[in-house]
DNA sequence: CCATTAAATAATGATATAAGTAATAGATAATGG
DNA sequence: CCATTATCTACCGACAATATCATTATTTAATCA
């Protein structure tokens, strides 16, 4: 195919990153940027050894990177045999630097100067130049041409945007809109545990739950927090949406309802049922399970199968919900 | 010297008292004097006596008493306390440590409720945990009403008590002779004379305590004293010649005390018939002979009012009653009498037993019935429980107590009602905030608490009827009862220290001066509302059900569900959590279908009788609600100086200008009530009237790619909002509207008082919140005076000009404004015979109720033939043309802003907004031309209305910010100009005004900007003692090293508890210390202070959630930046204040009717005249006084030996580089004094970083000095030197030449 | 019985929560290297 | 200590975040001499 790719992104130091790409203005901390190239061929590495990848699927695919930043993963990304890479930059100095790369990749790397975090850039990439032709309506696979990748950023900016491809998957809009997207992300720690918390820890929360009930996760590689700038300890996650929601309500009322029982998520969930909304409780009766358990689905004392019951929600309680209160 | 002020005197037989006063009030108006009047016993403060009546701190309290001597002067010309960050603060303002204040709520309510097992085991806890403090806040008023819940009872525990007795004299307390008059009382209610007599003789050897003093306790009812005869003569028997010294003082005691009675009511009427009073005031009833207050009772309005009272038992009297009672009635019977509503329905409808006219009866009553019915057994329930709670549960000892203070069945419906009264405040649609609802529901408890407390202990007949009484206001009268009161307090309890639970700031003991002695009664902290509040609000969501028609899922028939009225939950604001408490919305239907006239409590509502006029600080307005002269909220400081204020007899002249504004009898103006109740029945929007919105309004449609773009759902979901935003705001104003139309509706053909007090700044507001003449437009166009005034030919003249002012042609002369109103008769004609349905030309107008209002008057004048003699009630406004520059330019002489807001005569009024608004047109149009799109949208359009808030509160220091923020409102409001534009044409706008304004107050501006840098200096100021004990300057003397060093000893002996208020002096963050707000005097004697702290909120575990709650006891530091920025407007307003109260006065004492909105003045339009002239006179009289230069020289003595931070550039030898202080924009011009504490400095820290008394070890030393060695090579041309400079200020502006009296020539002046 | 220590409980402080930044701009307080 | 960063945006009438966890502080129980 192609010769032995070994692109590096020129990586400042520390100082000079500070001085060069701190950006202002637009986001109040600094964006977080991978920073060491070994550290993002190792995780590449990982990453083609768990999806198992074979070089043909890769030639089909397209990559949209978010947040390239230096170019680290771009570049690993590329090395990795990778022919088409838009990378989404919003901002002028990794442009430049990813401009370099471009031209050294032989236009197989494609900066743009689009934001990931703008809803209007996922309107823009339906257009038949970039991801156009691999729209895929088709939720029984995934769909063979796209790879959504990128670097979240450590700000409640990132939060949000994670949140949102979540809740993206379940509704099919935005990227989702246009098929069945696996993803790849390079997410900070602190959301990380939030994003994948288990059921009956403190990290377990609204994001858990939905993630939970839309898509597979697999964290595929850790980074050192030497590797981020400014540093930070990173996880390369790979998320495949499945392909049937296990959320059966309305995908509003799914959300209040889940906003309204973490409010306290120690409680038990008979408690908080009554916070949804006068006489709420009466939709205890119709649960299958004990409604004693905790919101967060915590363990203590309570019976595995129970907690199955709790943890595919989407099935049970708010399917019940919602069949109480669309009643005439 | 002029009189203005001086009542008329009717005759010689005045007695010294008034005439003293009357001289007071003089001398304080027009001239900065010293004050001679006080007596220096007036000096002796009551809480500084508390200090020290605890031997264990009288080291403590002496130094600091010494040492505050000579800061705490409040028989000066200024009330002066010390800084709160000194140790003395607390002391002296009385104000408790967080947990105290809970506890002695809770050992009160124990008291009350007369379980003193739980009040001894808090009073344990208190010692045990709380000791060090207990020996500076526990008084001894605590503790003799604490003795006296042993004794109170019908089964007295007087060994108990005695054994406490003992206890607590151990702990340091200093009994005083109510103390010996309890344990004694419970002695002698066993019949155990003997040891009664033991004590009694105890106390004479070892006590000062004078047996008369024991004896007319006002713990001692007159049976208890009257037992002091048997122990008399049981004890007959000795001879020790002690014991029959003892028995002959006693009797002569005894027998003083009950004769005092008759004595009493003899003083009272001589005191005040001795003043002015045209008629004598005969002690007992009837007194309301001659008193017409209200009209005769079958007016329609009464009906209503009577009605609210007729469910009562004895209400076969209500129609008979007195006003005066029926007011009392009101204020006290009203959750009896929405209660006994709620009985009657169910009785009358049981009783007729016909299920047809059930169906008739408010469904709401029913089911309010159905929830106090399945309440009160929980709440029963409840206080078994807590009462059962030996141990643990700290939540319910909290509040337990406490709700056995009332009936359940009371403390059911304050549930009911206050929850329902709460629908859809606070912005929450369909319900409320729960911190709003526990802290009110907690707050309506306590008042209701108060009410029926001061029910049970009140006779304080004498005192309401001479209040009562007073049409006359004055401080003769205001003075005779504060004197028969403390006379009185001896035989009966009086309402002191019930302070209006509205502030949760309290002063744990206001011992007012004198003999009196007040019951003990502590406010409570909002802690402890909340948590009361929430016991009860949880327990009705639990009961309160309603029935809603439903299906069985399962078998589809229909049955009828019960289902909570309210539920508990939570909504997300901006990713926080925030409690609330919903209505269910069949509850919302059903509540939305009820007249709201049953949840207002007449406490709420205007007087139907004269106010009680102002007496204190705290002691006024509503016959039985305790209410302040002065919102304060959460400020202990506020409230000190008001105390310190009140109790020295310096705000006597301000209370009597707000007695003067409760005195204005109003009625509903019958005519335009008829006009508003059509309107409001149309449902349509008419003038300020919205619409009622009967189908929910249209959605948008969905865009198509709402599904798969979140970009566009998210905008849709925006729509949806807003429209939603928009329809909860259209309801919520209508309930609003329908509060008002109830309120007049109540108060048809019937008069009313609204009685007034202020804000911090002096500014006066009627208390009652819904239906008053501060109101919109609507509230103001249906009220208007009750008494009438023939027009004459000016008053004629005049309401033709307020009838053109009111349609908004008020820019012209006043003759060309007559002219306006003559010109469009056929108009106001039409207006008046169709309202509804004519040309509806006052729909049109800038005011349109008002207007309709004035219509009615100038066509029933042009009517009546003879317009001279028609009997007007109608309010003619006078207003302040920019008032706040009017005292701008008054302050500075400004000769040209004088000139621009018609402080000197024009042939036609000046009018600053009008002329900048030109200006900006000018501006504009030019601009346009050129081809600026936004000057091309805005061509034209500029208004008066556009810029006016702009141009008033530039010279209050308003920002760009603000500015294009109020002037976007403004463009809002227009219908021709596109709202994705609006922004951006403020912001244009906003700066094209600056531009304009230019230089054009530069007078009033030099004047705000001493303001702001004084304050600023101020703020940022710290007393020269927290820097001696931060080791920052030396002691002035070793002695006062040696008082403080024991003091820390102290200290550090106390629990550890208390080492956080010892808090370190850091230089890293300046602001923590900065603990002094700005404080001054306006002319009337008012001290004000501005209340700007950090704000220390702390979460409050209640038993539905946790609340969020202002730490009341805190010290705060101030927020330095909105002291300074604040005060500005706060002075002028202060001064606008000072202003309006003095006329006020001047028009009362010259009969005139008087009303006022702080800068628009109002009376009957033949008194306009007079008024004019008074406000003139008043104006002139107030700036005649050299009030900025008082201003400064009250800041140079209240801030004498302030220190600020100040750092100044150096030259290498260490002189400096200029002589002015950068720290301040100003001081340019300042040549500040090198003062030898400067020098001092210097000499102790050269050039080096603070030497903080934190023990540096060597190697940051060393660290230290190699830093610095750096630095000063690094920028070896720059050195700078920290000093704490003693705080100066800067000169004064200079002052214009103008000549003030010229208003007096000024037509347009107020117009 | 006391003193001392361990365990239990209360008080205090810190942190996360939701989820499009709205738009703009100039002074000043707060913070971090 | 200086430079960057966050926080304000005239004032008043009219107020309001909360659950949970970790860490101390204080109280109670327990043990022992």
């Amino acid at each position: 195919m192609s010769s032995i790719r070994s692109l590096v992104p020129k990586i400042p130091s520390m100082a000079t990153w500070n001085k060069a790409f701190r950006i202002k203005g637009a986001l109040k901390v600094p964006r977080c940027t991978l920073a060491d190239s070994l550290t993002a061929e190792n995780g590449f590495k990982k990453l083609k050894d768990y999806t198992k990848w074979s070089q043909a699927e890769m030639d089909q695919m397209t990559v949209v990177e978010i947040n390239p930043g230096l170019g680290a993963w771009t570049s690993a990304l590329y090395n990795g045999g990778f022919n088409k890479i838009y990378s989404l930059e919003p901002t002028v100095p990794y442009l430049k630097q990813l401009e370099v790369l471009a031209e050294q990749s032989q236009g197989a790397i494609i900066p743009l100067k689009k934001d990931g975090y703008d809803w209007q850039t996922y309107v823009e990439l339906k257009d038949p130049e970039y991801l156009g032709p691999y729209i895929n309506p088709d939720w029984s696979q995934v769909n063979p041409n796209i790879l959504f990748t990128g670097t979240l950023p450590k700000s409640s900016k990132g939060e949000q945007l994670l949140a949102q491809f979540a809740t993206c998957i379940v509704n099919k809009m935005a990227l989702h809109s246009m098929g069945r997207i696996q993803m790849a992300l390079w997410i900070p720690d602190q959301l990380y545990q939030k994003f994948t918390g288990p059921p009956g820890t403190n990290a377990r929360c609204k994001m858990s739950v939905v993630t939970e009930a839309c898509a597979d996760i697999e964290v595929i590689y850790s980074a050192e927090p030497g590797a981020v700038y400014p540093y930070a300890p990173y996880h390369l996650v790979h998320i495949v949406p499945i392909p049937k929601m296990k959320i059966k309500a309305e995908w509003d009322v799914f959300e209040y309802v889940l906003k309204h029982i973490f409010v306290m998520q120690k409680q038990p969930l008979s408690k908080m049922v009554r916070t949804l909304g006068p006489g709420a409780d009466i939709i205890l009766k119709r649960l299958d399970f004990d409604p004693s358990i905790a919101v967060d689905g915590n363990k203590e004392g309570i019976s595995e199968e129970l907690l199955l019951k709790w943890r595919t929600l989407g099935n049970s309680l708010l399917l019940t919900i919602l069949t109480i209160y669309t009643l005439p | 010297m002029s009189l203005p002020l001086v009542r008329q005197a009717t005759a010689g037989s005045r007695n010294l008292l008034s005439l003293r006063h009357s001289k007071l009030c003089l001398g304080h108006v027009h001239r900065r004097q010293p004050t001679i009047l006080y007596s220096d016993a007036r000096s002796h403060l009551p809480l500084t006596r508390m200090i020290s009546t605890s031997p264990l701190t009288s080291s403590t309290a002496t130094a600091s008493s010494q040492h505050q001597s000579s800061d705490l002067s409040s028989d000066g010309k200024h009330i002066i306390l010390p800084n709160p960050s000194r140790p003395g603060f607390n002391q002296t303002a009385g104000v408790l440590p967080s947990g105290i204040s809970e506890q002695f709520a809770i050992l009160n309510a124990c008291i009350q409720s007369g379980t003193m097992v739980r009040a001894e085991r808090v009073m344990n806890e208190l010692y045990r945990n709380r000791s060090e403090e207990m020996k500076v806040f526990m008084d001894v008023q605590v503790v003799n009403a604490f003795l006296n819940g042993f004794v109170q009872g019908a089964k007295p525990l007087p060994n108990d008590c005695m054994a406490w007795f003992d206890r607590l004299v151990s702990y340091g307390i200093t009994p005083d002779a109510n103390t010996y008059a309890v344990v004694v009382k419970g002695f002698l209610k066993l019949g155990s004379y003997h040891t009664a007599r033991m004590l009694l003789q105890d106390m004479r050897k070892n006590t000062n305590i004078q047996m008369l003093d024991v004896v007319k306790s006002s713990f001692l009812a007159p049976e208890e004293v009257a037992t002091f005869h048997q122990l008399i003569s049981q004890s007959q028997s000795s001879t020790q010649q002690e014991v029959q010294e003892l028995l002959h003082e006693l009797e002569v005691a005894a027998n003083n005390v009950l004769d005092k009675d008759a004595m009493n009511t003899v003083t009272s009427a001589s005191l005040a018939s001795s003043d002015t009073t045209p008629h004598a005031i005969p002690s007992h009833p009837p007194i309301y002979e001659n008193v017409p207050e209200a009209k005769p009772m079958d007016a329609i309005g009464v009906r209503f009012l009577q009605e609210q009272l007729s469910a009562l038992q004895n209400s076969s009297d209500a129609l008979k009653m007195d006003p005066f009672d029926l007011q009392m009635a009101l204020e006290q019977q009203g959750y009896e009498v929405a209660l006994q509503k709620l009985v009657h329905m169910r009785e009358a409808s049981k009783e007729r037993g016909d299920t047809l006219n059930a169906l008739h009866l408010s469904p709401l009553k029913k089911i309010m019935w159905d929830w106090h019915e399945k309440m009160i057994p929980l709440l029963r329930e409840e206080i078994v429980n807590c009462a059962d709670v030996v141990g643990r549960n700290t939540e319910r000892r909290a509040y337990g107590p406490f709700l056995s203070l009332l009936p359940v069945e009371k403390l059911s419906i304050i549930t009911i009602l206050e929850l329902l009264r709460l629908h859809n405040s606070s912005g929450i649609a369909d319900g409320m905030k729960t911190a709003r609802a526990v802290i009110d529901v907690g707050k309506a408890v306590e008042m209701e608490y108060n009410a029926t407390y001061l029910k049970r202990t009140n006779k304080m007949g004498e005192i309401q009827n001479m209040a009562s009484y007073g049409k006359q206001i004055s401080l003769a009268v205001r003075k005779a009862s504060i004197q028969q009161q403390e006379a009185a307090a001896a035989t009966a309890t009086s309402l002191d220290s019930i302070d209006q639970p509205t502030s949760s700031t309290t002063l744990s003991t206001t011992q007012p001066s004198g003999q009196m002695t007040d019951p003990w009664n502590p406010v409570w902290p909002n802690s402890i509302r909340a948590k009361v509040g929430s016991v009860l609000t949880s327990l009705l969501i639990d009961s309160a059900k309603i029935p809603v028609p439903s299906y069985n899922p399962d078998t589809g028939e229909k049955i009828t569900e019960h289902i909570p009225a309210f539920f508990h939950t939570y909504q997300y604001v901006r990713g926080k959590r925030v409690g609330i408490i919903k209505f269910s919305d069949q509850l919302t239907m059903l509540v939305s279908k009820e007249p709201l006239r049953d949840t207002l409590h007449p406490r709420l509502m205007p007087m139907i009788v004269h106010p009680r006029p102002w007496l204190r600080y705290n002691d006024g307005g509503y016959l039985s609600a305790k209410s302040m002269c002065m919102r304060i909220k959460d400020s202990p400081e506020q409230l000190m100086y008001l105390y310190k204020a009140s109790e020295n007899s310096k705000i006597d002249n301000v209370l009597k200008g707000l007695d003067v504004l409760g005195s204005t009898k109003w009625r509903v103006n019958k005519q335009v009530f008829d006009v508003v109740l059509e309107a409001w029945n149309s449902g349509e929007a008419i003038a300020d009237i919205p619409p009622s919105i009967t189908e929910p309004m249209v959605l948008p449609e969905k865009p198509a790619d709402y599904d798969t773009d979140p970009k566009a759902k998210f905008n849709w979901v925006n729509k949806v909002k807003e429209i939603q935003n928009l329809e909860k705001n259209y309801h919520s104003l209508r309930c609003d509207v329908n509060y008002k139309v109830e309120t007049a509706r109540a108060f048809l053909n019937l008069p009313m008082y609204f009685p007034h007090n202020m804000d911090f700044r002096g500014r006066a507001y009627p208390i009652p919140p819904t239906l008053n003449h501060l109101g919109n437009d609507l509230c103001r166009g249906l009220l208007c005076f009750d008494e009438a005034k023939p027009l004459g030919e000016r008053g004629w003249r005049w309401l033709r000009i307020h009838m053109a002012n009111l349609y908004g042609y008020d820019k012209h002369s006043f003759s060309e404004r007559e002219n306006f109103t003559m010109e469009n008769m056929d108009n106001i004609l039409d207006s008046v015979d169709n309202p509804m349905t004519g040309r509806k030309w006052w729909l049109e107008a800038e005011s349109p109720w008002q207007c309709l209002s004035a219509c009615y008057e100038v066509a029933a004048a042009y009517r009546s033939g003879n317009p001279l003699e028609f009997e007007s009630r109608l309010p003619i406004h006078q207003d302040g043309t920019c008032n706040g520059l009017q005292h701008y330019a008054a302050l500075g002489g400004d000769l040209a802003g004088a000139r621009a807001v018609n402080l000197s005569p024009g042939d036609r009024p000046a009018d600053v907004y009008t002329g900048v608004a030109d200006m900006v047109n000018s501006l504009v149009e030019k601009e346009a031309k050129e081809g600026n799109a936004d000057a091309q949208m805005l061509m034209g359009k500029i208004s008066r209305k556009v810029v006016k808030q702009t141009v008033m509160t530039n010279v209050y220091g308003v920002t760009f910010i603000g500015a294009r923020a109020q002037i976007e409102n403004r463009l809002k409001e227009r219908d021709d100009i596109p709202p994705e534009r609006v922004y951006a044409l403020s912001s244009y706008l906003a700066k094209k005004v600056f531009s304009s304004l230019g230089e054009m107050f530069n007078g009033a501006r030099n004047i705000q900007d001493w303001l702001t840098d004084s304050a600023r200096r101020i703020a940022r100021s710290v007393p020269k003692e927290t820097l001696q004990e931060n080791g920052i300057l030396p002691f002035d003397s070793p002695e006062q090293e040696q008082r403080f060093l024991t003091r820390v000893e102290k200290e550090k002996a106390k629990s550890k508890r208390l080492k956080k208020s010892n808090k370190t002096f850091s230089a890293r963050n300046p602001s923590a210390n900065q603990m002094s707000s700005v404080i001054w005097t306006t002319p009337l004697g008012l001290p004000i202070v501005q209340p700007y702290r950090r704000t220390g909120k702390k979460q409050v575990t209640t038993l539905l959630q946790t609340v969020f709650i202002e730490d009341p006891d805190a010290s705060k530091p101030v927020n330095a930046m909105k002291q300074s920025t604040a005060f500005p407007p706060n002075f002028i307003h202060s001064l606008d204040a000072t202003h309006m109260l003095m006329s006020a006065v001047a028009c009362y004492e010259k009969g005139l009717t008087f009303a006022s909105v702080h800068d628009s003045y109002w009376t009957h339009a033949n008194c306009v005249d007079d008024m004019n002239m008074v406000i003139r006179d008043q104006f002139i009289a107030l700036h005649s006084q050299p009030i900025m230069e008082n201003l400064y020289e009250e800041f140079k003595e209240r801030y004498r030996n302030y220190r600020i931070p100040n750092s100044s550039e150096v030259d290498k030898s260490g002189q400096p580089v200029s002589k002015a202080t950068p720290s301040s924009p100003i001081a340019t011009t300042t040549t500040t004094p090198v003062s030898p504490i400067s020098a001092e400095n210097e000499a102790l820290f050269g050039l080096v970083d603070t030497p903080l008394e934190e023990g540096d070890d060597d190697d940051e030393d060393e660290l230290g000095s190699t830093l610095l060695d750096q630095e000063i090579k690094a920028s070896s041309s720059r050195k700078y030197k920290y000093t704490w400079d003693e705080l100066t200020f800067a000169p004064l502006p200079k002052k214009g030449d103008f000549d003030i009296n010229e208003v007096k020539e000024s037509d347009y002046f107020f117009h």
